[in-house]
DNA sequence: GGCATAAACTTGAGCAGTCAAGGAGTCGGC
DNA sequence: GCCGACTCCTTGACTGCTCAAGTTTATGCC
């Protein structure tokens, strides 16, 4: 019944304030970053020399370009992303991580995988539950951290 | 591994900028209001008398009591709900679906579920996905449409 | 080469939410 | 009956995004 199916989609989109809410307690609280800035931070770690266009860093993250532009802005001001521009196309910018960038994500990924693991612990939650759940968002064209 | 937790958190924060954007494109084209105005109409509606102190609005939709008011303040102008004082507590205004508001909901809901049924369309997911997919995001703390 | 079209990015305006502070009202202790 | 502490709600300042428009550079066609 399509009620069942709006009720999920509601409860998803419940569920995800709840969960932004708390990483962005212990991301802000840690390291003085949102969990906005540590996605942008990890996609970047995760793409080859460590750097992306612009445009490809938003469809990656699912914003558009200017909200890129603005969430890059903080970062490149206190030094942890730096702005490249590409030999062969003026028109592009690579954003690409800095050293200290790289250092100050590690330590970030460490707070984040704690607060996953918090939010997933047993007894609520087996290895099985978060297999489910992770292939059901799957689905819904969520792109995570693993890849298509 | 927590890195398993984290791939799920993030695919959850993913998936939903995905679900709202399809929710408030269709809401906001048919009828003029976002997804976060639909769900509060929702809630409205559901509760008894289809009034609701705005205190316990904002807890039921996950926001601050500024969020409500600043959530509601459209929704009055356009006269879809209306603020009713407490007789006991000066305190309380109590907001309230107008006539109008529950007529527009109804129309509104159809949309709603509609939407949510193309989302969670066959083949892709049947019936027992969709079940257990809500029973894993209520674990999360979400509260849907049905109660806790 | 020169021009139209398109791509990458930035910028201004606006909207939806937050937090912190404050106004107004209630309630318990005495 | 009055004072202090608390509750309900609103407001101002800010953040983080959006969309629309504009700039700059590249590319294809002739």
């Amino acid at each position: 019944m399509s009620e069942d199916a709006l009720d999920a989609a509601l409860r998803l989109v419940r569920a995800q304030t709840a969960l932004v809410r708390r990483f962005d307690a212990r991301l802000g609280g840690l390291h003085g970053v949102s969990l906005a800035d540590f996605t942008l931070l990890l996609r970047l770690a995760q793409a080859p020399g460590a750097r992306m266009r612009r445009v490809d860093l938003a469809e990656a993250l699912g914003l558009t370009a200017s909200g890129v532009t603005r969430g890059l802005a903080p970062l490149e001001r206190i030094g942890l992303v730096t702005r490249e521009p590409d030999a062969r196309d003026a028109r592009v910018a690579y954003a690409a991580l800095t050293r200290t960038g790289r250092r100050r994500l590690t330590e970030m990924l460490a707070t984040a995988r704690e607060t996953a693991a918090e939010i997933f612990a047993a007894p609520d939650w087996s290895p099985a539950d978060l297999a489910r759940l992770t292939s059901l968002l799957t689905r819904l064209g969520g792109t995570g951290l693993k890849g298509a």
